[in-house]
DNA sequence: AGCTTGTTTCGACATCTGTCGATGTCTTGC
DNA sequence: GCAAGACATCGACAGATGTCGAAACAAGCT
């Protein structure tokens, strides 16, 4: 009878356990795997593009339509939020006719984390 | 009879004078771009593990023969450190037999600024 | 010179990725 | 109910990417 609640490994288990800083010693192959699909994501201009806009949009969110601006088609800045969704670097909710994306919290800590910067205020 | 030696827009050029943090405001095209290149770079499981083995290795430089065990040939490591230094991510330097690769000692402080992370005390 | 070891380059190949137009789905307003 | 707008999904396609074996290149050894 485990009382440990599990904590629900979604969407945000994407980025959060995720591996020691890089500095500090080899990745092992499945740390490598995790690590390189949030850096992936991020690998492609439209989508970093697109992040940004987000991440620096007032409220912390924005509508599709608030950032379809970078120069693809709308199937494809489409394409892009999803990619970025199931890397675990945005989440989405729809509220009315719009949907809106916003950073996922923990992402930025995660990567600052990674890359030997303490999260200590964090 | 330019006197200014142009400081060779090499290597160091990738990744140095790159973006504001990715929370200020929305990345320009060519922004998104050179920021892309070296988030595209580490977004490879077998180049991250390379990555981190360098970066790990004492003395701060791995000879390739070091860290040649990542599960694929012997091309295609020399190929993902080649990927690796063109990104800006690592230096190579011949010495003797072995060939040494070191991190290039501007990037995790990009990264960081390009994180929000103040370059302090970088 | 020739052999051995470490590393890169070359071709070739299968797969992944970014892109689009067309179409589907959901919500609102008439 | 139906038309319109906001997004998502589908199918197709060109181009990029990761991988390998074979071969070339470089340095040290005998």
């Amino acid at each position: 009878m485990k009382a440990l609640p599990l904590i629900e490994p979604e969407a945000s288990d994407a980025v959060a356990p995720c591996c020691p800083p890089l500095t500090e010693r080899p990745f092992t192959a499945d740390e490598a795997e995790t690590a390189a699909r949030m850096f992936k994501a991020l690998g492609d201009p439209v989508r970093l593009r697109l992040f940004t806009a987000v991440a620096s949009h007032e409220g912390g969110e924005a509508c599709v339509c608030d950032i379809s601006d970078v120069g693809v088609s709308q199937p494809t800045v489409s394409h892009h939020l999803k990619k970025l969704k199931e890397a675990g670097l945005l989440s989405s909710e729809r509220r009315g006719t719009w949907v809106y994306y916003r950073v996922e919290p923990s992402v930025l800590a995660a990567m600052g984390k990674l890359l030997g910067f303490a999260p200590a205020a964090a």
